[in-house]
DNA sequence: TTAGATACATACACGCATGTTTGTAAATCG
DNA sequence: CGATTTACAAACATGCGTGTATGTATCTAA
């Protein structure tokens, strides 16, 4: 048939990126075939091949569509240093579970890697074990921005900081993982009480100094 | 060949569920074969096929025989009435988690049917979303708990009881997925503090009387 | 004791998803 | 303006997993 000009072509493969994450969502990664993919989006197998090698390369690719723009996003406001530090924090993670549960195809993709894919193909497992190294560099990061806060003031001492970071990974997780299996809360609407929940958890009985109240 | 008693029928039973379950952890639910159980039993399809429908029948089995001992196990505690519903809610957390990090049947349950299966097959799909269900039940008897722990004074009343419900939940569901995804921190000792962190937070600003410190 | 049911093993038929190969028209480049 | 590459479509080949049908030796009950 008519061949397309690059644009159009560049197009297409963001058209079987939307169609797959459509299809993937609709019948799970492992029984959605190539063919379901292609003739929702009007083509043949043939364009898929052409722009993926197989089906755990448009995998990836779609799950990159997301990872890597938010990974991108997070990182200045992890480093960022400042003069509130459990802010911050506080901040970035009301912002992520926000923009987990309000961007559709953020949405989206993280209900397919938590509920529709598993890892029994090899080379769909790699991408999730590599998501499992960013979450641990991530945990990493957590551990140093309350270690920055302790160091502030804005947290006790005593407050162990590794384990603190593992509840904290831990429980936006599972925020995200049951409002996706469940959608029976507002959880943008909801983030910021539920984050507080577990910060002032942090703060513990040692109350000490407070940063002026985030508006956030 | 020779037809077996009955009790060597069953046993053959919990065989193919053992061996069920071992081979869907190493290749995931989809990519393994009947066959490939079959064999790992050191028996035919014929066997599995006498003794379940298919495989999402196995599968189920599999997860029933994980998730009705460990029902039968919790639903007395959270009924259970007390003068200390806190406590008792907070152990019964506790235990859940060391129960499902220590139990290697459970472990192994958990995390196939957190990481190694999707919800692509309608039938394992169904399974998935009863055990949905459940969590939803499990939430409003958490909220009971806390509404309970609230009455005795052991909680602020301004706590948002449903809000606390669904944080308790996410943060047990979140930190169960971390460990079996990472398994680089000791979930079983550390649960006790991390438990600790967010019912501190429940606890919030409004320190209220406290029950005799539980030993757990 | 024997007739039937049980607990599998074996054999068969079938669709279906994948990967590859070939075809082709238009776009791009020299 | 021609040759080559691009961006697919169409056709081909193949294996693989499932479900089912059939065989059969033992257990069980009357």
């Amino acid at each position: 048939m008519v061949r397309r000009t690059k644009e159009q072509a560049l197009a297409t493969r963001e058209l079987l990126l939307d169609t797959a994450q459509q299809v993937f969502l609709e019948k799970g990664v492992a029984r959605a075939t190539l063919d379901d993919i292609a003739r929702a989006a009007k083509v043949t197998r043939g364009a898929i091949y052409w722009h993926f090698r197989n089906k755990a390369e448009l995998f990836a690719a779609m799950c990159d569509r997301v990872s890597l723009p938010m990974q991108a996003m997070l990182d200045p406001l992890m480093r960022e240093t400042g003069p509130d530090p459990l802010g911050r924090l506080k901040r970035t993670t009301i912002m992520v579970l926000q923009l987990a549960a309000e961007d559709p195809r953020a949405r989206d993709v993280f209900e397919i890697m938590f509920f529709k894919c598993d890892a029994g193909n090899p080379e769909i497992a790699s991408v999730l074990s590599a998501e499992a190294d960013n979450k641990r560099q991530c945990i990493k990061e957590l551990k140093d921005s309350l270690d920055a806060a302790i160091a502030a003031g804005q947290l006790p001492a005593a407050l162990d900081s590794g384990l603190a970071a593992e509840a904290l990974n831990a429980f936006v997780a599972g925020l995200l993982q049951n409002w996706l299996a469940r959608r029976d809360f507002d959880l943008a609407a909801q983030a910021p009480v539920l984050v507080d929940m577990l910060f002032q958890g942090f703060a513990g009985l040692t109350q000490t100094k407070r940063p002026p109240p985030s508006l956030a």
